[in-house]
DNA sequence: GCCTGTGAAGCTATTCACAGCT
DNA sequence: AGCTGTGAATAGCTTCACAGGC
């Protein structure tokens, strides 16, 4: 409790998201055991970045054939705190949110749509949609334990200020806007128009494009 | 041509991208100057930070009264290549792709939904879809700049490779793999099962859970 | 010989600190 | 006095280089 986690660089745990996966894929083409520069290959890094990576999470790779592929998935997992459900919440019912929950849904993972919110009611089509009015009750009776925001930019802030109130520690925002939020909560973001924007500069950085911009 | 555009850290592409965005709300708001803390605020960033930014891309600051709204915002402009409208293609038509290509057409940007590919020819529900097939005649009839990648994980990688055969530079991917690329074609990946895993365990760590693992 | 683990160097990005302008 | 622009210090991440194990 007092040293908490190791701390681990925000790069790492990115990483061994993307590892766990691999090594599940690996697992099911039979593979048993691997080397860091296979793993490296697939991830699209380096081989010293995967062998840091696992350092940082009481690795144990045995000198001569790499890594055990099912111990290195349940270390991987045990860091990850292990397969405990992870309640999801999703707040804006439109296109993107009802990617994101159908996108879920279909992952065999730890995590669970458990509430859909909207300010329409039209959107309500199932049990598991609610009217933003009553965000704080069903947050608290589902246990949800990580929300999504995916309301326009005009209310995000104002969604995700009374989501702090609830005591949910995750957010993640896909809103494009960087949502102010207390310390005791942590907040992914995800801008699109960003995303989209920098992959067409640098795409066009290729293309030795235009030159006389400055 | 030689010189090229001064190269720009990553970083500061998407902030910069972020800071049109907010430049844009704040002379809707009618105003029309802002110092580098503001902007920092609204961006949740350090002033120092936007000053090197805005360094970056011939900066035009005038020390008593910050800088010019009107003048950042075409500075920035003319630094992401003016007006110039991008055309997207969208490969997988599954909620994701309607998503995206929905979140494309409500925004009033640079960016054109040109075309959406599928391999179920169920989802061709409009002039603009196209099965998979088509997609290299497609991809050059309509001058697409960049394509987005929302397919399955277990197809993203071949549809990569058809892409970059295209000369289009700028991909933009969804699946959950890390996709290999030439180096002259630049990809943003956007990787949600990642994103989501990464929110839990730094939220996590504020409700200093678990402390028993390794 | 080829792989892992790791100190040390190198890079990139952010923050500090302050000079100069109005 | 309060802002901008920027060298210098710092922090964070990646790569180099190599010792040690099988």
């Amino acid at each position: 409790m007092s040293d908490k986690k190791k701390f681990i660089p925000e790069k790492t745990v990115e990483r061994l998201s993307l590892y766990r996966r691999i090594l599940k894929y690996a697992k099911k083409d039979g593979i048993s055991s691997i080397y860091s520069h296979e793993i490296a290959d697939r991830a699209n890094t380096s081989a010293v970045i995967v062998r840091r990576d696992l350092m940082n999470v009481g690795h144990n790779g045995s000198s001569r054939h790499g890594y055990s592929v099912d111990e290195l998935i349940s270390c991987i997992h045990r860091f990850f705190n292990g397969a405990r459900q992870v309640n999801i919440a999703i707040i804006g019912m439109g296109n993107l949110g009802i990617a994101i929950r159908n996108f879920i849904e279909a992952e065999e993972m730890q995590f669970q749509f458990v509430a859909g919110f909207d300010s329409s009611s039209a959107k309500i089509i199932d049990d598991k949609f609610f009217l933003i009015d009553e965000l704080e009750s069903v947050i608290s009776d589902l246990s949800v334990d990580m929300v999504v925001i995916a309301v326009p930019h005009t209310v995000a802030q104002k969604v995700a200020d009374r989501v702090y109130e609830t005591g949910v520690t995750s957010l993640v925002n896909f809103a494009p806007i960087r949502l102010k939020a207390p310390d005791s909560v942590h907040v992914e973001s995800i801008d699109i128009t960003t995303l989209f924007e920098k992959s067409i500069y640098f795409g066009n950085i290729f293309k030795n494009d235009v030159c006389d911009n400055n």
